[in-house]
DNA sequence: TTCGTTGTGTACTAGTAAGTACAGAATAAG
DNA sequence: CTTATTCTGTACTTACTAGTACACAACGAA
């Protein structure tokens, strides 16, 4: 009974997202959300609670988003340097902005001093630890692929700062051939 | 003649430096730099503009800074690969936090969606130019020290790639001995 | 000492943004 | 239809912050 939601909350999620993707957390204000999403404040704050928490739960949600393409892409059956080349290519459109956006919302936010709370901090180091482990357990199956000495535990690591490192300089605005590039040069230590 | 200043601008630079980098330019207010430096903000008007124009030079200088060990480190008479991972290792202090600050200024801001002035975004951009400029000369000077094949053009580009990986991930406090295997296996490259 | 000039500190203005009170609208149950 | 309940929209409060007006202090010059 009573009056129901005039809304999808997921649908406002995404659009927080957008915002906040393309603003910062900071710079984006509540009024804003409404402006994008038609709804008004007392109901965002009845349906998510306070500022911080829906960047929270928009920062979680993007999060399960990638980790779950992350997952579809490093489980294809082919060999492990073809699925990673693949992930690390999937982000290619975020690096030149085809997308519309640049960069990534996990990465701006970690180094985005203002959002210093535990629990952003915490859900972005689980989200690191979450996709560091799906490349570290992929190149560990698939260990046969790689040359004698391969270390599967630093290699994934390793593609995990070139991951942010790409999507750190992504707001320069690079050619997607210099993303490439790279890309294939670090595919290199896959070997 | 007429009063003289009772602060070093410079030395007021320094402190804005510290409190930006620490807290991202939105969420710091003229307020804290008044009091972190002892100047009030009339006089920080008088000698630096307004806040966007203060953090200008707050970053330009910044980026002097790193320009300048940068020249120092990578002109040294050892080979190309000892040059590099030198300067690769110094930015080890700044991802595991020993000094205090961590990451990068100049990429937090990169980061940062609510400094889309075009005058940050030059600076930012002309920084990055010249830093890849002074690895790719000299990684191009010493071509003789690599393989056949070796592309110069492409390599500092990656190791610009990886710099800024690492610092923004130093957001979230990783330990240096990883940091360090990070940059032994991206040396590999150099070969 | 006196004056012109420039820096300093206090106290203010104006604008913005987070969060909320409250009246009214929309629903299901009885 | 009536009522209890939950959502919605307007309008407000509160707090903070960028930027400034103005009176005063500190200096060099004459």
């Amino acid at each position: 009974m009573a009056r129901p939601r005039s809304f999808d909350p997921d649908d406002v999620l995404e659009i927080a997202r957008q915002v906040f993707w393309q603003k910062g957390f900071q710079a984006t204000s509540l009024d804003e959300i409404t402006a994008a999403s038609g709804v008004a404040k007392p109901s965002l704050y009845a349906a998510f609670g306070d500022k911080n928490a829906l960047f929270l739960k928009v920062l979680d949600r993007y999060h399960d988003g990638i980790l779950g393409w992350a997952e579809r892409t490093l489980a294809q059956p082919v060999p492990a340097r073809e699925a990673i080349r693949q992930w690390l290519t999937g982000f290619i459109p975020y690096c030149s902005g085809e997308k519309g956006q640049r960069g990534c919302l996990s990465i701006n936010s970690a180094t985005d001093g203002s959002l210093d709370q535990a629990e952003l901090r915490r859900s972005i180091e689980r989200y690191n630890r979450r996709l560091e482990e799906l490349l570290r357990t992929r190149l560990r199956a698939d260990r046969a692929e790689f040359r004698k000495g391969f270390d599967p535990d630093v290699t994934a690591h390793t593609i995990m700062v070139v991951h942010a490192g790409l999507l750190a300089l992504a707001h320069q605005r690079p050619d997607s051939k210099r993303v490439k590039a790279v890309i294939d040069q670090v595919m290199s230590l896959l070997a």
